[in-house]
RNA sequence: GGGCGGUUAGCUCAGCUGGUUAGAGCGUUCGCCUUACAAGCGAGAGGUCACAGGUUCGAGUCCUGUACCGCCCA
């Protein structure tokens, strides 16, 4: 404890080793809380994709959720972060895929046995990855609950899910238009789906009256091809130009199939030509006119995004080749009208950008309604409560839309879907790979579930859901759920929903969303635009708690923040300042190990009582901050206390006394710069574990680790406002002689006489005159009586009704004395003013609160007591 | 088309339920290697709080509208 402090905190080795000593000592379990009772505070992880690196969005949330967890962790909970990862299908089976390319080979070739096995081998060797990262991060994660989503327990869940649903009535399999990706050939979610403006074509084509092909209806269409599978030709039902129409047929175009001619209220008469053509097998809201018309649906495309054979000449071709050669045909035939250039938007893959084409395909879904409306209920009446408050109502708006959710995937890497289908149609879904032994012959589904299906069940599933283990029961529900807002849907929607309805309980009873972490431009990251900002970067080149700090105070709850390196290089000379003051304070302990709070004894001084004062403050500012999820803002006042008064004055005011007091005075000077400082380090732990740790193991302390440190509380005794405002004039003196000597070019070692007309003060200044001679170089003040004159030639600085003047004789200009009063007396003049106008105003004083009026009337005096100090001054100088 | 967020110092951002002279970091100017720290210390400059109305004794903060930027949903 007494060993020396090395001049710098080595981050790029201490962190490392401080974060191995902190979980070798099992603190980052819960059962490390000091009452073996005590409230549970948990969290479940946001699992990362286990193919993942590590980006901000993982630093954001490993920061504020590592935060939370060491705060409650500090309280005495027993404070448990479930870890973990997701197997992440779609982008698992990317990776794995690539590699067999690699290998000359494919997945298809080696067959699906084969290619699970190398998955798994590829998760065991690349998949400790992003968890090792995260732990980079100072995560306080309870490592021996590590989960991943296809571990045998949590595949248990799946399963049991799976069949819950099923015997509930919620699962149903059929036939239905999905978002197909051509590209990987398996269907994804409605949520897996994004829209871009793209340029595209409105191609204007005829669609011939069957009973007259002189004749036609002009139709427009952005997808030619999609007219093969045409099966009605939509008009307004009262639309002049074509109603006398409905009922009659037209005739596909090169295919010559004779198509309905129909009336629905759903066709735009000022879009295109008016009318419409239906493809209810590739369009969503063909499909929905199709289902209401009880059209044929067709499907023209095959699973790869090829024609089929529906596609007539067509079939065999890729839909964009198969698109021009029609359009082709069809001008040939005289039936195109025209192009014209046109902007749309087009779905596309959330992974990978490629087309999203709807098709016709069998699939499993999940009836939702009767989940969401538990969901809703729940946010509704306030057992979950999502922050930022405005999420609430964007997640009402999706769980009131809520459309059936398709689980199934056309992939192999994942949790395969637990049904089976006999020859005769039949499905059997069971919790065990056991149909019935009844002579059919049953197969599986060969599919696998979405990955958010497993996601869902996170919360519960990682504590040993569906068995009625002990963690379970302990710890379950969680706590807080925290992550970006862009998984408010896919995730925590349906987190809430499936723990709602599995476990009868909502899986946690707050939501915190943070916004997403983009450039220092506002610009998205991506490696392509090659403005990705590196964590690893970041702590290798700053630490750790610089990141971490600059995430946590750089942004508000939900709002998306523009991280710049400067920020970040700032907050390391942040944590080089707490340990500079530490060794300062370290230093200067000469053997003592002053620990807990100060006695409070007459013999504090004043700038004793006001650090005091001004901890208890920070303490319960803080408090009220966390209290409020402003976490922020919290982190923000300690780091402005800390430098700003602690270090700037306190530390800078001790050395009066540490380096030629007395051995009583050094001892509670000690004592309080200890005990400032380690409670500071409390509360700026959660921020920045390593440095606060490292620092606070040098300081005299109680107990073996701050991780395990008790949090702060307000110690009202110290509250002294008294003390606040007395120090407040100090320093504002202090500040404004700093000021005189630097207009003035005083050179800096030179120490000046003062003399003061110090009013009400004078004893307070009589008193720590050598604060004066340390902190202004003052090295004796001289106070005149009321009656006597001020001095001539000399500047002066009024607070109140002090005035301090600094007889700098040959130096002084005096017009420039008067101008920089004059300055002065304008500035003062005009608050003065405004204060006056307030109380003079019989409303502000019968309806303000009266605490406001008091600040006010005791503004106006002071203001006056100065602006006459600084008339008087004026008099003297002529 | 509907909804949401943003607009505060040159840059990046704070500013809770309306109430001192609107803050911080970076940058910038001047001066300092003052025995914890030059990743530092001291002192400055820099803001019509996007715009227009309104409510109020009082608006950066609440309400209405407008503009621009961004996001979500359809």
């Amino acid at each position: 404890m007494t060993n020396e402090m090395p001049r710098i905190f080595d981050f790029q080795n201490e962190e490392p080793r401080l974060y191995q000593w902190w979980e070798q000592n099992g603190w980052f379990k819960p059962e490390a809380a000091r009452n073996p009772d005590a409230e549970p505070f948990v969290i479940s992880i946001p699992p990362p994709n286990v193919t993942g690196e590590l980006h901000q969005g993982h630093a954001m949330f490993v920061s504020l959720e590592d935060m939370m967890i060491r705060y409650e962790r500090m309280r005495g909970k027993a404070a448990l972060w479930v870890p973990g990862t997701d197997h992440a299908g779609i982008a698992t089976q990317l990776m794995v895929e690539r590699m067999l390319a690699e290998e000359g080979t494919s997945r298809q070739a080696i067959g699906r046995e084969e290619f699970l096995r190398r998955t798994w081998e590829w998760k065991a060797k690349y998949g400790g990855r992003i968890v090792q990262q995260l732990r980079r991060l100072g995560a306080s994660c309870d490592w021996d609950r590590e989960r991943f989503t296809m571990d045998d327990q949590l595949s248990k869940a799946v399963r049991e899910a799976f069949v819950r649903l099923w015997e509930d009535g919620l699962l149903y399999r059929g036939t239905r238009l999905v978002n197909w990706s051509p590209n990987l050939q398996t269907a994804v979610s409605d949520l897996e789906v994004e829209y871009e403006e793209r340029d595209g074509t409105l191609y204007y084509f005829r669609y011939r009256l069957k009973a007259d092909p002189a004749h036609y209806i002009p139709v427009a269409t952005t997808r030619p091809e999609t007219i093969l599978g045409d099966t009605a030709v939509a008009v307004h039902p009262e639309d002049e130009r074509y109603r006398h129409l409905i009922g009659q047929e037209v005739l596909v175009p090169i295919l010559d199939r004779a198509i309905p001619v129909i009336g629905d209220e759903y066709v735009d008469r000022a879009f295109g030509t008016g009318a419409l053509k239906i493809t209810p097998g590739h369009d969503p809201n063909d499909y929905e006119i199709g289902l209401r018309f009880n059209l044929p649906m067709i499907n023209i495309l095959n699973k790869d995004g090829t024609l089929n054979e529906n596609a007539g000449p067509y079939a065999g071709l890729d839909r964009f080749a198969a698109r021009e050669r029609l359009w082709a045909d069809m001008r040939a035939a005289g039936l195109v009208i025209k192009e014209e250039p046109y902007r749309h938007s087009v779905p596309i893959s959330q992974r990978g950008g490629e087309l999203i084409e709807p098709l016709l395909s069998e699939q499993w879904f999940v009836r939702i309604k009767p989940m969401a409306e538990k969901a809703i209920v729940a946010v509704r009446s306030g057992q979950i409560r999502i922050v930022p408050e405005r999420f609430e109502k964007i997640y009402f708006h999706w769980m009131e839309n809520i459309r059936d959710w398709c689980i199934s995937r056309q992939l192999w890497w994942g949790h395969r879907i637990p049904a089976w289908y006999a020859d005769d149609g039949e499905i059997w879904v069971g919790r065990e790979d056991t149909p019935p032994q009844d002579g059919r012959h049953w197969t599986q589904d060969p599919d696998v579930l979405d990955t958010w299906f497993s996601s869902g069940l996170w919360p519960f599933s990682t504590l040993g859901w569906p068995e009625d283990t002990s963690d379970y029961r302990r710890f379950y529900p969680t706590s807080v759920m925290e992550t970006g807002y862009d998984i408010l849907f896919f995730w925590v929607a349906r987190m809430i929903m499936m723990g709602l309805w599995f476990t009868g309980k909502a899986p946690f009873h707050t939501v915190y969303l943070h916004g997403l972490v983009r450039d220092e431009n506002g610009q998205k990251m991506s490696k392509t635009k090659g403005n990705v900002i590196d964590p690893l970067q970041n702590i290798e080149e700053y630490g750790t708690d610089a990141l971490r700090f600059t995430l946590l105070t750089g942004s508000t709850p939900g709002q998306d923040m523009n991280l710049s390196e400067d920020r970040i290089r700032g907050n390391r000379n942040f944590a080089n300042k707490l340990w500079q003051m530490t060794r300062f304070v370290t230093s200067n302990l000469d053997g003592e190990e002053p620990l807990g709070p100060p006695p409070l004894s007459a013999d504090l001084t004043l700038p004793d009582r006001w650090i005091l004062s001004r901890l208890q403050t920070l303490v319960g500012n803080v408090q009220r901050l966390f209290d409020t999820y402003q976490y922020g803002e919290a982190g923000r006042q300690i780091y402005e206390f800390i430098w700003g008064e602690y270090a700037d004055w306190y530390i800078e005011i001790s050395k009066e006394t540490l380096y030629g007091g007395e051995a009583a005075a050094k001892s509670r000077v000690r004592h309080i710069l200890v005990y400032v400082l380690e409670t500071c380090l409390r509360l700026l732990h959660p921020f920045m574990p390593f440095v606060t740790e490292a620092a606070w193991q040098y300081l005299p302390h109680e107990g073996q680790a701050l991780i395990v440190a008790e949090w702060p509380t307000v110690q009202q005794a110290y509250q002294n406002p008294k003390a606040e405002e007395e120090m407040q004039v100090l320093l504002e003196l202090i500040r404004g002689l700093r000021n005189l000597r630097a207009e003035y070019n005083v050179d800096p070692g030179r120490r000046l006489q003062a003399m003061a007309h110090a009013g009400s003060r004078q004893q307070l200044l009589a008193d720590y005159a050598d604060l004066f001679d340390r902190l202004a170089r003052i090295e004796a003040i001289t106070f005149l009586d009321q009656n006597q004159p001020a001095p001539d030639k000399a500047a002066s600085v009024v607070v109140g009704d002090a005035t301090i003047y600094l007889h700098l004789a040959d130096m002084i200009d005096l017009s420039a004395e008067r101008a920089r009063l004059a300055q002065e007396l304008e500035a003062i003049s005009q608050q003065l003013e405004r204060a006056s106008r307030l109380l003079s105003n019989v409303d502000f004083v019968s309806k303000a609160n009266p605490a406001v009026v008091e600040r006010e009337r005791a503004k106006v005096a002071d203001l006056q007591t100065r602006k006459d100090a600084i008339l008087k001054r004026l008099e003297t100088l002529g």
